[in-house]
DNA sequence: GTCTATAGATCGATAGAC
DNA sequence: GTCTATCGATCTATAGAC
């Protein structure tokens, strides 16, 4: 029977937890250890370079299901409308109506921007970029496209904190739908 | 001559900065007393509870702030809409086009929105309120005016995340704009 | 590969001189 | 009030047994 962790990969989901619950700097190797199971010398064997690189595995490992999920689907999908409200029904179930925190944003927000500028900034434009393609095959002009793409990933940022300021799911919710009345629009 | 730090309010805004850069958690002492150029004992002396207690007063200053610069104008301007008018131009300088983190929004994202719970919950339930309340003496239905508010404050915290993240103000300035003329119209 | 034990640094907080 | 010195706890990271 296989192990529940028997590669540095099993082990990402239970750290991106922990960092995304506590951020980088509350997120101590006593809590990862608990959260994953594994002692620090495991955790040493899978990341050599310690909670750096182990935060950096998690971003790795979240920008792949984004990529996977999200963006390649908003690309490459015959029928961008369809992808986008896909993208929407996604984001909410990831996100879980805004009771569950982007890592990433989290990051952008404290100093651990400075340490993963690179992925945080890389994360955002490619969201970005996916959305104003669908957009743009979807038959807007370029320029809108553009501007629309960046108002609603900002806007999913926003909701998802205010909805955990206010401990409101339906404030989430508000606000998809009135994004997904824009996309349409 | 006044000192510099001569009561326990002076240290305040030293103390905001850092917790806004570094989180609850990666706002070590060592940081706090460096930035106020208090001691320990100091700092000891002004908040005997210690962090938690620093934190609390700095989260007091700015709903203060907030109170008195934003949300009572607009309750209270005799012209609501200039009141709004104003309150864009104030949160662009506050959040110096989202250079400046919100700290209330980043202690929502992480694990301070425990201990924090009610002052994060309170500070955005009022801004939503006394920007509903301009709305409404605007002329907009109650309803309609609380929608908008609640917009306008997320998007405003998805502002600052984005603006971060991508270390560009001009996404804030742009969503900044877009709110304006949601405003307005 | 995974563990325990522990090093060395830093943490929040306190004590006491001045 | 403010400082220095220091406490015990906790931190990240390493070492070495198995």
């Amino acid at each position: 029977m296989a192990r529940v962790v028997s590669e540095r990969k099993d082990a990402l989901p239970a750290l991106a937890e922990v960092f995304r619950e506590h951020g980088f700097a509350g997120a101590s190797l006593a809590l990862i250890s608990a959260a994953s199971g594994l002692g620090k010398g495991s955790l040493y064997h899978f990341f050599p370079r310690g909670k750096e690189e182990m935060a950096a595995a998690v971003l790795e490992e979240i920008d792949g299901w984004f990529e996977t999920r999200l963006f390649r689907p908003l690309r490459e999908s015959p029928d961008p409308g369809a992808a986008v409200a896909a993208a929407f029904e996604d984001v909410d179930a990831y996100f879980r109506s805004g009771q569950r925190v982007c890592l990433v944003g989290a990051f952008a927000l404290g100093d651990a921007r400075d340490r993963f500028g690179t992925a945080v900034n890389a994360y955002f434009a490619r969201w970005i970029a996916a959305l104003a393609d669908a957009f743009i095959r979807a038959g807007r002009a370029s320029a809108q496209a553009q501007e629309l793409a960046e108002e609603i990933v900002l806007e999913i940022q926003g909701a998802i904190v205010l909805a955990r300021a206010m401990n409101d799911p339906a404030i989430f919710q508000r606000a998809l739908n009135r994004m997904r009345a824009r996309a349409q629009g």
